[in-house]
RNA sequence: GGAGGGGUACUCAAGCGGCCAACGAGGGCAGACUGUAAAUCUGCUGACUUAUGUCUACGUAGGUUCGAAUCCUACCCCCUCCA
């Protein structure tokens, strides 16, 4: 039952609530008739891990769940076992039945940690959609005009510039939409990118006679780079199952510039707060402890507590004080009588992805051994020992050489 | 259905018979500088126990040639215009 109607707490961190004057009123009705209202988002089934970019929605979906609504974590089954609607993009490739529920079954472990399971609703859209057959289809189709789907962005672009539009691009945003009408959704949240099939889902449910959801998007958040959206393809993503260690690190590593954004979408911290630190800075204030700051509490809230602090602890003795970091991956490798290359060593051992890079690596100073700086290509490891090898700053292994191979 | 244009490495994009493992840009990695920052500068960026060597790669399959990403044939895919 709803228990507040601190709007504020709902609306933060949004970029638009559409329309907004209805979606107050429906929010202080609610409150006042003490009806929940059923918060919809809608996720993906190919992405088995969830990244910080993912959480944005999640921690607006949580706000509603706290403030005593019905939160509903939608999968979308049926359309990821058609693939990619474009058909061009290689990673969403149709998944089979059994990785769609194996991947559910992931998320489900990874959005629990910010979400409340006991208030979290699971939906499949398989279960609404895959009876609707052809004719459901057909008679939902004609609900929305081809005028209306050119209004879309990307399709009025890829329109006006020659580029193909598959008819089945123009069926996704349908079903979505009515994985709203299924659900008599209240309020759906989605990216910005989103915004277009939030309201085709708002308009079909008007088309079904239900009350039409409000809708509410949230900014794609940028990755590491600070200019791509935050994604696993990229490269530049920061994982809600990685590390402390790592967290902590990708997190000091983007730009100061980037930290704000960060702190504005991420953090809990009142506003009041970040402006505070925001003038700390100004007045003079590391950059680097602010960070900091940002990288406790966002280990904190994906790790047990002190995580955070400790994330801190092993960062400075490792790169401000050049310590080695706590947990060094350990190999066994098997070497002829006569040793082997170093680069074939540090193939064998990941820290190269081939015996060429190894070698580019060594010529670049970039490998050391026993923290000593190796400059001789030639050089060959014996059996018998461990050796710590690391390429980079980063990049670690201790590698016990026998006999034999 | 007709006419034309095009498919090159992670991406974009040059090359149009040998000097091409393939210009350039972006990305990535490394080094310097630092706050593991960012920005900047420099180098590297197909594989092979690094070799003035071999192998694999310019949509797919064949062919011409001493030699092909480059020429020819067929096929597949994409785009534009016309119907």
């Amino acid at each position: 039952m709803p228990n507040t109607i601190d709007l504020s707490e709902l609306e933060r961190g949004t970029h638009e609530i559409l329309p907004e004057a209805e979606f107050r009123a429906r929010m202080r009705e609610a409150a006042q008739s003490g009806q929940s209202l059923r918060i919809k988002a809608g996720f993906d089934p190919t992405a088995k891990d969830l990244h910080l970019g993912h959480t944005l929605l999640l921690n607006r979906l949580r706000a509603f769940q706290e403030a005593g609504h019905e939160a509903i974590f939608l999968i979308g089954d049926f359309t990821g076992m058609i693939g990619d609607p474009t058909g061009k993009n290689e990673t969403r490739k149709p998944l089979t039945r059994e990785q769609v529920e194996e991947n559910a079954q992931t998320y489900k472990e990874q959005v629990f940690k910010i979400l409340d399971p006991q208030k979290t609703k699971i939906e499949f859209n398989s279960r609404w959609l895959d009876p609707l057959g052809a004719e459901g289809l057909i008679r939902l189709a004609a609900q929305h005009t081809v005028a209306r789907m050119l209004e879309r962005d990307d399709f009025a672009i890829r329109y006006a510039g020659g580029q193909p539009i598959a008819v089945h691009e123009f069926l996704y945003p349908l079903l979505q939409g009515y994985d709203s009408v299924a659900l008599k959704a209240d309020v759906e949240l989605g990216g910005t990118d989103q915004k277009f099939n939030l309201l085709v889902g708002r308009h079909l449910q008007h088309a079904y006679g239900q009350r039409a959801q409000c809708i509410a998007t949230v900014p794609i958040l940028e990755g590491l780079d600070g200019v791509q959206k935050m994604s696993k393809s990229l490269n530049n993503y920061i994982g809600v199952n990685d590390s402390p260690g790592d967290m902590f690190g990708k997190l000091m590593s983007i730009s100061d510039t980037l930290m704000w954004r960060y702190f504005e979408l991420l953090s809990f911290r009142p506003l009041s707060e970040i402006q505070r630190l925001r003038e700390r800075v100004e007045e003079g204030g590391n950059p680097r402890d602010v960070k900091m700051e940002l990288g406790i509490e966002l280990v904190d809230r994906f790790h047990p507590a002190g995580s955070g602090e400790a994330a801190k602890a092993a960062f400075i003795a490792q790169f401000s004080k050049g310590a080695l970091p706590a947990d060094i991956t350990e190999v066994t490798i098997a070497v002829p009588a006569d040793g082997m290359a170093l680069a074939r060593v540090l193939k064998e051992a990941g820290l190269v992805s081939s015996n060429g890079e190894g070698m580019r690596m060594i010529q670049q100073r970039a490998v050391r051994v026993e923290q000593e700086k190796v400059e001789d290509r030639e050089l060959r490891l014996l059996a018998g020992r461990t050796y710590l090898l690391q390429v980079g700053s980063r990049r670690f292994v201790r590698a016990t050489l026998v006999a034999g191979g």
